[in-house]
DNA sequence: TAGAGTTATGGACAAATTTCACAAACGCGA
DNA sequence: TCGCGTTTGTGAAATTTGTCCATAACTCTA
């Protein structure tokens, strides 16, 4: 085991770990190897011991990883051994969609405040939430503490909204407008763009 | 120039220069540097130039690029100079805000048809399309001769989705299914999992 | 036309990442 | 308890990726 610094491809990989590990925690089964895992998820045996082995030893020689440890640990590390509440901005078809999406509550996280800046939606209900004004977005973030928000604006709102969201003390965006957010260091942006992701493989037809 | 054999992770940064660019232009800049466009998306002017320069000498030497012209060539180089046709398996919340997504067909790409397994959403309409019959996707995908298909089903019902879209031809999935697919070599996957994303940044908070 | 300031290009170098290969550890059956 | 097949963890090698730097090409001003 390792403490030092954890490079961020390792940690990007984690995750898709903890979800192929989940499946099989679902299925019954109790070990797995890094062989098999690596079946699972399309990445050699030799990488997923590499990484796992950065934090800890977790393995057993000729057994393997037990599954329920396994994914305990993994999720102290990323720590999704809680659940995370999170805000969603921009209350269009996706954010509908996010908002009745149920996969997020056992991997970590849950949407608790959705806003707007559509003077017809605010006051509307989607599914539990009632949809909020945007101006008023970053008093609620903060006095709640919530550290974790998603955007699903028009791009030409994105930066704007980020913004606000840094001002209110949220330190991980996932950003669904497909444009690059400009934000401090200490604050993480992942990117989920359809177009992007699709003209990463059109290169190879 | 050098047409050598690319590696995955420049083609991935290319679709995030497009769409950079993309902007640009819609804001009227005629040229920019290596310099400027790295500061959009956070990536090293010497990283860009690089990538580039893999593809040809596209830039000149103290004006930079010719925001136009690197369009133009980035659109070909990614083979989105062309509207692809796309497939949507799923038609639940994320499928329907898809289907409603206006912003794919200026960046190469347009849904023409919208599968489902449930009796009832068969033969009911989102935005223009009548969604069918998963039993005779494969007939009609192939009849079609598409080549790019977006799943928005289940995790229990991805792969088997998966496999009936290699079966009918299918090259390139984009997978919002929080699950690994299997594919045989030759077709790509890509994987749109917003835990996944959102667990890769819980790890540094 | 000359000079100052920019900027791309390409090769050399450095850093990061992945793969390899093997000792050590473990389970199991005889 | 012994031997065999399996699997981890890890140092070392190989490969990939990123950065740096010298050079050349271009713009602009005067």
């Amino acid at each position: 085991m390792k403490a030092e610094k954890i490079p961020d491809i390792i940690v990007g990989r984690l995750p898709i770990y903890l979800r192929a590990l989940q499946r099989m925690a679902d299925n019954g089964l109790k070990t797995t190897s890094s062989q098999e895992l690596g079946e699972h998820v399309g990445i050699s045996a030799a990488q997923i011991r590499k990484d796992i082995s950065q934090f800890g030893d977790f393995g057993k020689q000729g057994t393997g990883y037990s599954i329920t440890y396994l994914l305990d640990k993994l999720r102290e590390i990323l720590k999704v051994d809680r659940i995370w509440e999170v805000a969603l901005v921009g209350a269009g078809d996706m954010g509908h969609a996010l908002a009745r999406y149920q996969g997020f509550t056992n991997r970590g996280f849950q949407i608790v405040m959705v806003f707007d800046n559509d003077k017809e939606k605010i006051g509307q209900k989607i599914v539990g939430f009632t949809i909020e004004d945007t101006e008023k977005m970053v008093e609620r973030l903060k006095s709640a503490g919530i550290k974790i928000a998603m955007i699903t604006v028009p791009a030409q709102a994105a930066q704007s909204v980020a913004d606000k969201l840094v001002q209110a003390g949220i330190k991980a965006i996932l950003n669904y407008a497909p444009i690059n957010l400009n934000v401090p260091a200490g604050v993480k942006v992942q990117y989920i763009d359809p177009s992007t992701h699709l003209q990463r493989m059109t290169y190879y037809l």
